[in-house]
RNA sequence: GGGGGAAUGUCCCGAGCGGCAAAGGGGGCGGACUGUAAAUCCGCUGGCUAAGCCUUCGCAGGUUCGAGUCCUGCUUCCCCCA
């Protein structure tokens, strides 16, 4: 894959910027993007309410086939969601209902715009529903179009499936049918919207092959397929899940000031691979990071962080979340962004107990925890280490503005505001 | 349809002669060392109004002073035969 010399500026930067796995033929789809004739989609599943940093990869990809002048397609799968995807899944997935599966797709969907230019004009990248065309299939005409194209010989020895059947685990036939919806999906965007091109994860390479091949039969224009490689850190742990859980996409679940903490803290062997990724800093300026070494690294950290929480949350939201944390960590100021819990003065007239307080911030899970913490010195008020576990919150715990900070470990802030 | 297994700490894997808040991992969290990194070392990893009390081993009963452990029924999963 990296013999070839992509003379498109959409596979040269895919290529450079380390997003290519699996390519069916880069020669051929060069040769359209060259012309800004590539018209590429990915799928996303609307199994939750938010996409998560394992999507961004494929966002990125989206992105940067729009930035090339070629055409991007936003894939929403509220119809083959209603079937389930096997790849990569041990267990049947949970049938959603149709309700969940609608408003799953309104969450998702709200991120794309942070990253394409959604419109009407033949530059615009475009969002569109597969349930539109799949609940509306007509089985008996579904086999003799598409069916007799597939060979469920085949169909067995796709991964999804083998392992499935190796490991003696139970598949359904609505799973078994999903590769069929895919590649159908791949035909009918190339029929409608001159779609060429079906991007995703290596894990869907064997999907998107199938819907070339489809395609081939059913006699559309020639498909192309590239897959990204799986994102894993330097340590070998999957991408985005930290210890509060998945690393969203949305504010909503997972607010600016998380977000750019969770870059931030990257790997050191991470960071240039993530740089080319997750930013869209020019290579040269990509280069100048990568030469940092030692702590000088950190400012590469700080600089993917605010990027790539430029990219999502916008610039202000960025700039606002390191300067809290440049506050919070450099100066050991508070800083007004952190986490915050607001509590009545009535609350803590009564007295509330110092561990009630972390369990209410939402540092501990438990009371529990709490003590536990005090005992192996993670728990401090004010930067003060907290000692007692049977100290209450005072008055003059808070400053000038009712505000007091609980903190666990070095990472963990929230401020306790008084009402 | 017949026969045989399995389900354990609400993250996962997994031991468990009738005395068990239940071995051991992984993961996670905290501490030390650092650079908000990695690696390494140490501690923690049911709940509470906490020298006590309460709730946990698929579900429901039973035997017993005492049940994760024994018995009965049920649920789910797996294997073999048909």
């Amino acid at each position: 894959m990296t013999d070839f010399k992509p003379t498109s500026d959409f596979l040269a930067v895919l290529q450079e910027r380390g997003f290519i796995h699996q390519c069916s033929d880069m020669s051929g789809l060069d040769a359209l993007a060259r012309e800004g004739k590539a018209v590429g989609y990915i799928g996303f599943d609307c199994t939750a309410p938010s996409l998560h940093v394992g999507s961004l990869v494929q966002i990125m990809m989206l992105h940067w086939l729009q930035q090339t002048g070629n055409k991007a397609i936003a894939l929403m799968g509220g119809g083959t969601t209603m079937v389930g995807d096997p790849s990569g899944r041990d267990e049947t997935r949970r049938i959603l209902t149709v309700e969940d599966i609608q408003s799953n797709k309104r969450g998702i969907f709200s991120v794309f715009s942070r990253f394409l230019n959604f419109g009407d004009g033949p530059r615009d990248a475009i969002t569109i529903d597969n349930a539109e065309w799949l609940t509306t299939l007509n089985w008996i005409e579904m086999l003799r179009d598409v069916g007799r194209h597939f060979s469920v010989n085949r169909m067995l020895s796709m991964d999804s499936v083998r392992m499935r059947l190796e490991r003696d685990q139970e598949m359904s036939f609505i799973e078994f049918n999903y590769m069929i919806l895919q590649a159908y999906d791949f035909t009918v965007l190339a029929r409608r919207l001159g779609c060429n091109l079906q991007m995703g994860g290596s894990d869907q390479w064997g999907n998107i092959v199938n819907g070339i091949d489809l395609g081939r039969r059913m006699g559309t224009h020639q498909l192309y397929a590239v897959t990204t490689p799986l994102i894993t850190t330097a340590s070998g742990a999957k991408m985005g899940k930290t210890a509060a859980g998945a690393v969203w996409l949305n504010a909503d679940q997972m607010p600016p000031y998380g977000y750019w903490q969770f870059w931030r803290n990257t790997e050191d062997a991470d960071v240039a691979r993530f740089l080319k990724l997750f930013t869209t800093l020019p290579m040269g300026e990509i280069a100048r990071l990568m030469a940092l070494q030692g702590a000088e690294i950190n400012a590469a950290k700080i600089m993917l962080a605010t990027e790539a929480t430029a990219l999502l949350h916008g610039r202000e939201a960025a700039e606002a979340a390191a300067e809290t944390a440049r506050k919070t960590f450099e100066e050991g100021t508070l800083a007004a962004d952190l986490p915050t819990i607001v509590v009545s003065g009535a609350e803590i007239a009564a007295g509330l107990g110092l561990l009630s307080a972390f369990v209410k911030a939402g540092i501990v899970a438990s009371t529990g925890e709490a003590r536990r913490q005090i005992k192996s010195g993670g728990l401090r008020l004010n930067d003060a280490l907290v000692t007692d576990e049977r100290a209450a919150l005072v008055a003059g715990d808070f400053n000038a503005d009712g505000i007091a900070k609980l903190s666990m470990g070095k990472k963990k802030h929230v401020l306790l505001k008084r009402a």
